[in-house]
DNA sequence: TAGGCCATCTGGTCCT
DNA sequence: AGGACCAGATGGCCTA
């Protein structure tokens, strides 16, 4: 490698009286000119090819087939075929990450905005099918948190955090427990965010911010899940959504309560809800109490959750 | 300023 | 010989 490392030296030598080319571009052809020749093509030039120099005590001599003189033809080969092999490699490198914006695309959620990163693309990919494949194969629902679990697993907080608010839902305090630090923030303002769309709690940096009409809110497709709970199919094929989206719901929005206590699925159905415009007051009204109660959410984590179990995202 | 992420260049390896 | 793929190095950009 240090090799390369004197080559990088060698052209950003060459470069320096290029300060101008900010432009990729430019500065891949300007690449392109100066690197057709790699460090030990350049030294060939002169003569100086270590292949056929004189055994001078210093340096084992090397096995193999001794190397052809580098003539100036064969010079200009080895840059041509170095410059369109750049050009490959530059192109097949713009296939992969369209590839992964493909996958970004149909991901629990997408932003233009706030693009995931590779990894993190790759990490949710893989809890994406996970987790719908658990929904498959043991009827659980693609809602919730288990599924918000399933989907965070391994995942950055920044991204979980944004996969939470695109599901309109916040780390619960198991999921939470798996983290030591306890003392950090919980972060309502990742509510106020979810209700506005705007970022100040959700995982802004280094991802920007996200907008409403960025945010495409992807529920699984699937075509169709049997949910113990009701005991009913419930279609969960869901068209792709282009609109301006609905605030989100809390918690307590997202899984109304029967009287009893028991989670009302036929209102709760949190993607069903997230296409609705109705249902959002109920919960917009706890969702702002909470946000002015608490203006600055200093609390430990497993305490707001206590205290507020229903409205709060909470970071780590 | 450090750290994360990214695009690009590059040489090596494998395959056709 | 040449293309595809890969991994290391490097520098730029951005954010905390």
């Amino acid at each position: 490698m240090s090799e390369m490392v004197s080559v990088h030296g060698w052209m950003e030598e060459a470069l320096s009286s290029q300060d101008e080319m900010k432009d990729s571009s430019q500065r891949q052809s300007a690449y392109d000119l100066l690197s057709g020749l790699s460090h030990e093509e350049h030294g060939s030039i002169d003569g100086e090819d270590d292949e056929e120099e004189e055994d001078d005590g210093e340096r084992p001599k090397k096995r193999g087939p001794k190397k052809k003189k580098m003539t100036k033809a064969r010079i200009e080969r080895f840059r041509v075929r170095r410059v369109k092999a750049n050009a490959r490699e530059r192109t097949r490198m713009h296939g992969l990450n369209d590839a992964l914006d493909n996958l970004r695309r149909v991901m629990p959620c997408y932003s233009k905005t706030q693009k995931l990163s590779k990894i993190e693309t790759l990490r949710l990919a893989r809890n994406y099918i996970w987790a719908l494949s658990e929904v498959l194969e043991q009827g659980q629902t693609a809602e919730g948190k288990g599924f918000l679990e399933m989907l965070c697993k391994g995942l950055s907080q920044p991204t979980s955090n944004l996969v939470a608010g695109c599901l309109q839902l916040g780390p619960q305090p198991m999921f939470m427990e798996k983290h030591e630090d306890k003392s950090s923030i919980c972060d309502p303002s990742l509510t106020s965010h979810a209700y506005t769309y705007q970022s100040p709690g959700l995982p802004s940096p280094p991802y920007g911010t996200i907008e409403a009409h960025h945010l495409h809110l992807k529920p699984p497709t699937f075509k169709t899940v049997v949910d113990p709970m009701v005991n009913h199919t419930i279609n969960c094929t869901t068209p792709p959504y282009d609109g301006a989206l609905t605030p989100p719901l809390s918690i307590s929005g997202n899984f109304s309560l029967k009287q009893d206590g028991s989670p009302d699925l036929d209102k709760s159905y949190a993607f069903r809800s997230h296409y609705s415009s109705l249902g959002l007051s109920g919960s917009h009204g706890h969702v702002s109490h909470f946000q002015t109660a608490v203006p600055r959410y200093e609390i430990p984590i497993d305490m707001a959750y206590e205290a507020y179990p229903h409205h709060a995202i909470f970071t780590e």
